[in-house]
DNA sequence: CGGCTACTATGACCACTGTCATAGCCGGTG
DNA sequence: CACCGGCTATGACAGTGGTCATAGTAGCCG
């Protein structure tokens, strides 16, 4: 799933992306970071002066750019790329994890948001870049099917804020139901955003 | 903004609910419970001797009511009943905070989600529980405006997810935009499912 | 060889958490 | 008055957290 063998340093990071995923940012420790990643203890001091909080925000920076490449890989997956069917493939890459390993983790950034939003400020920001990284190929996509420019950005948030909601809905509920459901609503009206001049 | 004069009990599971909201689950201490509720630090094990996860169970379950409770006050508020017009009013109960005192609380139930769905299973039936207990309402709403049965459900469930995301993305931004855009977006959607024989 | 840099290894510190144990208050009732 | 239940008050405990200090290793350069 995810290489294993780069630099201990991305391995950190990319541990604590899934540690915060599914516990949390105050319950991610950093030394359970380290075990996780096979990475020693002492490299966390040397790789991130800036504590925990400079590993966190480079976890949900790492997320965001992870979401804006998924963008291109979904696209590339659809015969022909539709706004609804966008939107369906980057549902199921939700409800395809779910399903195969059960409903252990969320959006990083998003545990990042509920955690820090009001204590770290740069946080805070980090999770801010993150969603803008992710609506920014979305909105790219959008625009390259057909959408008008100035509805491509509102349809962007409006996608990520369903799949985030959803996403926290089929965590609590243990049932991929409102993934499913958010996907198949709003499927039509994205596939209407599209300018039949073309 | 809530009665601060209630039994000690429900002012702690109140005040737990506040600072949920806040910095998280498990940045929100006991001790700090305690302090906001201008209660006693001994009455904790006395009203919740299941400790921090009974009280945090509670805190979930009192917010899931209060947002059911909002649904009627919704309606009453709106001359005309229609679905975009419920949604805006949801919307704006957040963009209204927001603007008034400022982005330092989320939703106390994606907190819950996020922080304890996989490490507290009860916490995590609370929070499906919650978001049960909010749908209930919205789609009765829908269905007394005229929507079909078979789709108050999937609307509701749309509903609540944009609107989780869209708070999480405005708590991340420091601004109401997003909330803004999914109420502009899904508008048309919802008003379009009422069945026009009424 | 010495010296330097990158990285690793541990142990300690201090702040804090949730929880428990114990004891005290205080208003009723008999 | 004694008694007792609901509630409060505090101190202690054991655990964990992030962080710092210090020392060690490995490898390259001169």
């Amino acid at each position: 799933m995810a290489p294993s063998d780069r630099g201990p340093r991305e391995r950190m990071v990319f541990s604590a992306a899934q540690l915060i995923r599914r516990d949390g940012v105050a319950s991610t420790g950093m030394r359970e970071v380290a075990a996780h990643a096979a990475a020693p203890r002492g490299s966390l001091q040397h790789y991130f002066p800036g504590g925990k909080e400079q590993l966190v925000n480079e976890a949900v920076g790492w997320a965001g750019r992870y979401a804006g490449n998924r963008v291109a890989r979904f696209l590339a997956a659809l015969p022909e790329p539709t706004p609804g069917g966008l939107f369906a493939e980057m549902v199921r890459q939700w409800t395809d994890e779910y399903e195969a390993v059960g409903f252990a983790g969320g959006c990083p950034v998003a545990a990042a948001t509920v955690d820090c939003a009001e204590s770290t400020a740069a946080t805070r920001e980090a999770a801010a870049a993150a969603f803008a990284t992710w609506a920014g190929p979305v909105a790219r996509a959008l625009a390259d099917m057909g959408v008008p420019e100035e509805r491509t950005g509102a349809l962007a948030t409006l996608m990520i804020s369903s799949l985030e909601g959803a996403v926290l809905i089929a965590r609590a509920e243990r049932d991929v139901r409102a993934l499913n459901t958010v996907a198949r609503e709003l499927g039509p009206l994205l596939d209407a955003a599209v300018s039949k001049a073309d």
